[in-house]
DNA sequence: ACCCCCGCCTGGCGGC
DNA sequence: TGCCGCCAGGCGGGGG
């Protein structure tokens, strides 16, 4: 379940193993993959034919790699190596990028990158092929919650594509503005862990992590945002960035062979989770089984001790 | 405008 | 053993 930190190693993936090169072929092997893009699947393979993959960006949970025509002007050599030497330039300028392809790894959706001539994946949705002969990069979806498109750029200060022109900066970027998201929570009408949910308030942050960090900052998920302290708020980011960034020196979280990276190779920071998925176990810091409690129609994992729901 | 919550989709698995 | 139904997840959009 690929939340912050999984996407984020596999924009690294990404990076390192298709940035630079170009688009041969792309092929739509499920039409639901490919929902979001509404002028349909011939479109969208029509549209990525001959052009060049700059980078690879991110935001929250979303991915994307701005478009430009062809940068070596023909087909590279064929049995190409991997652009694994250079790192491409960010989005967008430089080539003058002003589409994107867009993609949402959704609960199981997976980038991998392999050679040509390999077995077709059982769940695989959408296929890349390119110019030098090299490695495809596929996008395999079990549960078909992801989706690609293309989308135009638009051209902010930094250019991300329209359909998440509404999603917040998530925590780990420079721009996302601590201040700013205090004063939100001050006078909004809800509880920190819908919050901390709210992808326009803050992304990335999905329900593992949220409980984990609401664990780390000692707070219940049910408590009023308005009733939060600034300097709670700011232990409750620390904890959001703290949990994050071990989750990623860990190559991401992973339950099941659902999540891999780029490569296939799966995260192991579920074995460091305090609360999530834990139910009846003894809290890390005070021995208090860990309690389940419904939310949404899934659940939250918090210590009753620790977490009181009046804590502020 | 703000907030809440349903529905989307699939496969694994518990229970009968 | 087989089958049914529940559960997991992010998020768009509709309803209140």
């Amino acid at each position: 379940m690929p939340e912050l930190p999984e996407v984020e190693v596999v924009r690294r993936g990404l990076s390192r193993w298709v940035a630079g090169r170009t688009v041969a072929f792309a092929e739509v092997l499920h039409p639901r993959a490919i929902r979001r893009h509404v002028p349909g699947a011939a479109e969208f393979a029509g549209r990525l034919a001959g052009r060049t993959l700059v980078s690879a960006e991110r935001r929250g949970k979303y991915l994307w790699l701005p478009l430009a025509e062809s940068l070596n002007g023909s087909e590279g050599p064929a049995g190409g190596i991997p652009a694994d030497a250079r790192e491409a330039p960010p989005a967008g300028e430089e080539h003058g990028a002003a589409e994107a392809l867009l993609a949402h790894l959704g609960m199981s959706g997976q980038l991998l990158v392999v050679e040509p001539g390999s077995t077709l994946e059982k769940h695989l949705r959408v296929r890349l092929g390119f110019d030098d002969g090299g490695p495809e990069l596929r996008f395999v979806d079990q549960r078909t919650f992801g989706h690609l498109l293309v989308s135009r750029l638009l051209p902010l200060e930094r250019p991300v594509p329209e359909p998440i022109a509404h999603i917040a900066a998530d925590p780990l970027e420079e721009a996302f503005d601590d201040e700013a998201f205090a004063a939100r929570l001050g006078v909004r009408q809800t509880e920190v862990k819908r919050a901390l949910l709210d992808q326009s308030l803050i992304s990335g942050v999905g329900n593992i992590y949220a409980d984990e960090a609401l664990w780390r900052a000692r707070l219940h998920g049910g408590t009023p945002t308005r009733a939060l302290s600034r300097r709670k708020i700011d232990e409750l980011l620390a904890a959001v960035r703290e949990v994050m960034a071990e989750a990623l020196g860990q190559g991401g979280t992973s339950f099941d062979s659902l999540y891999v990276n780029v490569n296939g190779e799966s995260g192991y920071f579920d074995r460091s989770l305090n609360v999530y998925g834990r139910e009846g176990e003894p809290c890390g810091r005070c021995g208090a089984p860990v309690l389940r409690e419904a939310f949404m129609n899934r659940s939250s994992y918090s210590c009753p001790r620790c977490q009181p729901r009046s804590a502020t």
